[in-house]
DNA sequence: CCGCTGCGTGCAACGGATTGCATTTGAAGG
DNA sequence: CCTTCAAATGCAATCCGTTGCACGCAGCGG
């Protein structure tokens, strides 16, 4: 493929035009203070007629910075309509602001594969100075891998109990203990979790739920429905097939906001009444779980905080620091179920 | 800032450890027909012991380009909760994996402003090839503004009348015509339209709506409820302040599905049944529709079709190719409403 | 045995900016 | 009037690949 376009205007151009020596107009642009004003404003002033502006990649390759850091969405590579997706939207969101603020560009990746060779080589190659990952996935052995590696990451997700790698993520323990003390509250005595303990934040979840559940007078009783994915359609088949085999839940805890939702559907198709006979709380509040009918009670996590901080502990991390795990609060929003 | 880390290994290094030339690596890796098979394999061989990677920044300054496409959101810059987000989120979805396919990377970017100097300078600087819009925002001027720059970009959005610049769209006024046929033929005679025609999209589809609902034997009134943006919140708010005021619909057409969803919300709260006494019509699809209660009757369109035809139109236009705009097509999908 | 064709490689000249160090200049200090 | 010092700027090396062109060598037709 031959170079693109014409010519561009280079530094040496400016500088020419400016009347200073290359260096000069470098140092204008990045804004250093050994220069004089009246220079830096001409300079400016030229470039701006003449359209032009610093050549990223040359930057990048004497800097040896990418000044870009690789989102990994850890999504199942082809079902776009997961549903636990816009979660993980709103966090994109969060965290390029956070990004931009420090004037990072955002990259988005789709998880190549499991290989740490893959994200080292990305990081070899300066197409990125690190990555944040959304979500561990079933088992985090492979981050425990990377972590071995010169790779700086972080993730949200629970936090590694060997502290391997650096996470953020929501209090899921307590989030699930309100969720048990309200059941608890409410007198539920067999609560069902739908989930996926293969996935350390669900498992964290679970425990809390029956922590929650042991500040109960009497004793109540778990089980469990694990589900492959957490969209609403497999929440809702997996629920369907356990009402079926199985006793009838007075309480429900979901993984995921999506699968409350699903569980919601399946309780109502074989003629239970939420929240009368049974009572659902979800996770994550989605922006959709307050106009689900029933409004959904729900564990909240503030996506915003969370942007920042793994955007902040990130830093950290490229600046050599090993950073703390941290969690963002959870609280219980009482809705109708 | 120093630079970052130690030496890596370069192309020379891998070079040398071959016993063959730099230029040879350099064929090597961008899998040049000219490289022997056996060196190829040896070279191959010896880069990966050495965790050798092609420096991403080096390659793009020499070849100048930076296999790199933007991607820009044009959401309300603070507003988080946009609830049209999870469409543009699927979108999003879609177009990245076109670009993988092809190889870019995908860079994610706020709308800097309206200025199309911002956008020519990310395309002086390399940072990027091309841009992909989301979204024209109220009002396209800029974008033909954009069109006059040599700024290869396509938009998702209605076609420009003065085809100034390339879209991809869904089909607005089929979509608009369906919802109006659909209309006509349960026999609604007092439709609102519930969007902001600024919205050259919104318009399309408005126009639409009349002309489907021409169809009808006793012609039908239409009356506009414009919304500030297209959240759930917002078009409750003017849905219910609409009702208030004026008479009231039997048939609602909403330029979103999370307007439908606000707008069905307001209708409850006058006490008007859901499709009973106002057939309500929305548009996208999301995933949540087919779980709102009711189940949302909705135009859908295939995104991942919109995704492809995006990334192609771009690719047309970085050859050089004025590419046609075009629109995927609508379909209407009734549920309950 | 010679000249030609082509494959596989190497040479060297870029591409555009950053940065350690040297140099100029003007002002302040002696 | 001569240093001395800081501020402002310039010099030249360097970052790491890519690519046009030249070259060596093997095989082939004449």
């Amino acid at each position: 493929m031959p170079p693109r376009k014409q010519k561009l205007t280079s530094m040496d151009d400016i500088a020419r035009l400016a009347g200073v020596s290359k260096p000069t107009v470098s140092r204008v642009f990045k804004d250093s203070p050994l220069i004089s004003p009246q220079t830096k404003k001409r300079v400016l002033e030229i470039a701006r007629r003449h359209g032009y502006s610093v050549n990223w990649n040359a930057r990048k390759l004497r800097t040896n910075r990418a000044n870009t850091i690789a989102v990994v969405m850890h999504l199942p590579p082809q079902t776009s309509e997961t549903a636990s997706a816009p979660f993980f939207f709103q966090l994109l969101n969060d965290v390029a602001g956070g990004l931009w603020i420090r004037r990072h560009d955002v990259l988005l990746c789709a998880p190549e594969s499991d290989d740490p060779y893959a994200y080292e080589s990305m990081i070899a190659s300066r197409r990125t100075d690190g990555f944040i990952f959304f979500g561990q996935g079933p088992g985090d052995q492979w981050l425990r891998n990377l972590a071995r590696t010169r790779v700086p990451f972080v993730v949200w997700g629970a936090a590694d109990e060997r502290a391997a790698y650096c996470t953020v993520g929501s209090d899921n323990r307590r989030g699930g203990m309100l969720a048990g003390k309200r059941f608890a509250e409410l007198g539920r005595q067999r609560v069902l979790f739908v989930g996926n303990r293969a996935h350390p934040e669900m498992a964290q979840r679970r425990e809390g739920l029956e922590r929650g559940l042991a500040t109960a007078k009497r004793a109540a009783d778990i089980s469990d429905v694990d589900v492959a994915d957490f969209t609403l359609e497999t929440a809702r088949r997996a629920m369907a097939a356990v009402l079926a085999r199985r006793g009838r839940p007075d309480g429900v805890f979901a993984g995921s906001d999506s699968v409350a939702m699903g569980a919601i559907l399946a309780l109502r198709d074989v003629g239970l009444a939420v929240p009368a006979d049974v009572s659902v709380i979800g996770y994550n509040d989605l922006p959709m779980a307050q106009y689900f009918q029933p409004p959904l009670t729900t564990i909240r996590q503030d996506t915003h905080q969370a942007g920042s901080l793994l955007v902040e502990k990130l830093f950290q991390a490229l600046e050599g620091v090993r950073p703390e795990p941290a969690t963002v609060p959870t609280t219980l929003v009482v809705r109708d179920t």
